[in-house]
DNA sequence: ATGGTAGATACTCTA
């Protein structure tokens, strides 16, 4: 069993980058975020003429999460509980195969201190929230997405640069460790203790991926059941390298 | 010093 998340930036754009990886990847369910589609205008065609499932929770413009599976995902929930209709939509769950899995596009932030930082902290409150009434920590679940958090300074390129930066702060990481320590276990730094250099978002301005001047902020994260049963966890930067890419590679995560 | 690029939408916002 293989789990993969990607922030495509666009599904519209990306289709035929995600296409040909699904092609060339075997996963049994791809997570994406940034779809910025509506439902209604999501390429699923595309999906089902491949025998694929698929389940969309999109908003015009920014936004927007999907779910792209083997096989029926089943006790999907769009949003937390009580949001508005006009809420912005950045979780999606669904069951894979007794699999309960999260895919969330956490909020940027913009810039510490400002009202969209404020918004990122206290979506992160609710998302912990989400977590204990969505998975059993003693089940089999995963979560994963654009976390727009790197969890250290293994993380980052250039840590000094980075120190106290949106994506870096330590308001952001202690609320991100606040979700951690309700039982995730982060699978690319099982298989990849005390390495550097691996990131999964490279800035599109000032050559960052050819730099290699990146952050790794997407993550798959799984509880303890599946976390013994994870084999190995690897980001794959070669659709990082194509034409027209998605500013993100996708992170994958192998199960036996 | 506050750059640089990309995407959707409409003459900016978000990242």
């Amino acid at each position: 069993m293989k789990i993969a998340t990607w922030n495509v930036n666009s599904i519209t754009v990306r289709l035929p980058h995600v296409l040909d990886w699904l092609e060339s990847n075997s996963v049994d369910v791809l997570c994406l975020q940034e779809t910025k589609c509506i439902d209604e205008k999501f390429p699923r065609q595309d999906f089902l003429d491949r025998g694929l499932y698929v389940e969309t929770f999109g908003q015009p413009t920014y936004n927007g999460v999907a779910m792209i599976a083997t096989g029926p995902l089943s006790d999907v929930r769009r949003g937390f509980a009580g949001d508005e209709e006009t809420a912005q939509r950045r979780v999606l769950a669904a069951t894979w195969r007794g699999v309960r899995l999260i895919n969330v596009y956490i909020p940027n932030g913009s810039e510490v201190g400002s009202e969209k930082y404020a918004y990122k902290l206290r979506w992160l409150q609710q998302l912990r929230q989400f977590c204990e009434s969505e998975c059993k920590v003693t089940g089999e679940a995963v979560i994963c997405g654009d976390f727009n958090i790197a969890p250290t300074d293994l993380d980052v390129h250039d840590p000094s640069l980075w120190e106290g930066r949106i994506l870096c702060s330590p308001a952001e990481r202690e609320a991100l460790e606040v979700i951690r320590e309700w039982g995730w276990i982060d699978l690319f730094r099982q298989h990849h203790a005390g390495e550097g250099g691996h990131y999964s978002w490279w800035d599109y301005r000032a050559a960052g991926f050819r730099r290699n001047h990146g952050l790794r902020i997407d993550h798959i994260w799984g509880t303890r059941s599946l976390a013994v049963r994870c084999v190995g966890a690897w980001i794959d930067k070669v659709p990082r390298a194509l034409d027209k890419p998605s500013d993100h590679a996708p992170v994958v995560a192998e199960f036996v």
